[in-house]
DNA sequence: CGAATGATATGCT
DNA sequence: GCATATCATTCGC
């Protein structure tokens, strides 16, 4: 993966990540999934960004140069995998929502549950990072030197398949169109409208 | 130092 | 559809 592509802001990085490929290599073995929905937060200046606020402990790789992983636990048991993109030094970065397994289907399968369907097995961002074997460990990994996880190109994905939609399970600033994910995909998560979602203004 | 909150997933009603 | 599990981080006092 190219990191010239990652330094662009977070809302232009997000679609031309879907159909790239991560991949995780554990002591249980290797899983590589591809990407079928990503989720953009452009830093300081998005009310829904972890890095709203500032910079933080917990969100600084976010600030930090494109091409790593931010990781966080989120209500307590799951963990999120964000792809950090944009200039060293601003906030920004795509949260993988949702992709297909296209290796190490068993493992998978095992981390995740055996009667767990193939299109499930990482669709949604807790579940996504579990398929793949993601944890906080991973935090701040860097995705483009050969580390444990990598990211990589995938097959290209035709234009016309992407779709835009607002993001899903945010309390703020949930109607920005900065949810896109591949038409049609089965792998991909049903969109549901936060309970906590009220109006607001922004692109 | 205590309290509230959250970019979720699952299972039961 | 709604409640609930469960904890690190953040913010208020």
């Amino acid at each position: 993966m190219n990191v010239d592509l990652l330094s662009r802001p977070a809302e232009e990085v997000a679609p031309r990540l879907l159909g790239s490929v991560l991949t995780c290599e554990t002591s249980e073995g290797t899983v590589r999934i591809a990407v079928t929905e990503t989720e953009a937060y452009a830093g300081t200046a998005d009310p829904a960004s972890h890095a709203y606020r500032g910079r933080t402990p917990r969100n600084a790789v976010m600030f930090g140069p494109a091409g790593h992983l931010y990781v966080y636990r989120s209500h307590g048991l799951h963990w999120c995998a964000n792809v950090v993109t944009g200039q060293d030094g601003i906030a920004s970065a795509v949260l993988i929502r949702a992709g297909r397994v296209v290796e190490g289907e068993d493992l998978a399968r095992e981390r995740r549950g055996e009667r767990v369907e193939s299109p499930r097995l990482a669709r949604g961002p807790g579940n996504f990072c579990q398929a793949l074997g993601i944890t906080g460990e991973h935090n701040g990994a860097n995705l483009l030197t050969g580390g444990p996880v990598m990211l990589s190109e995938g097959e290209p994905v035709p234009a016309a398949h992407i779709r835009v939609g607002p993001r899903v399970g945010v309390s703020k600033a949930h109607d920005w169109q900065h949810r896109f994910y591949l038409a049609g995909d089965p792998t991909v998560s049903a969109y549901r409208l936060s309970p906590r979602a009220k109006p607001s203004a922004g692109a």
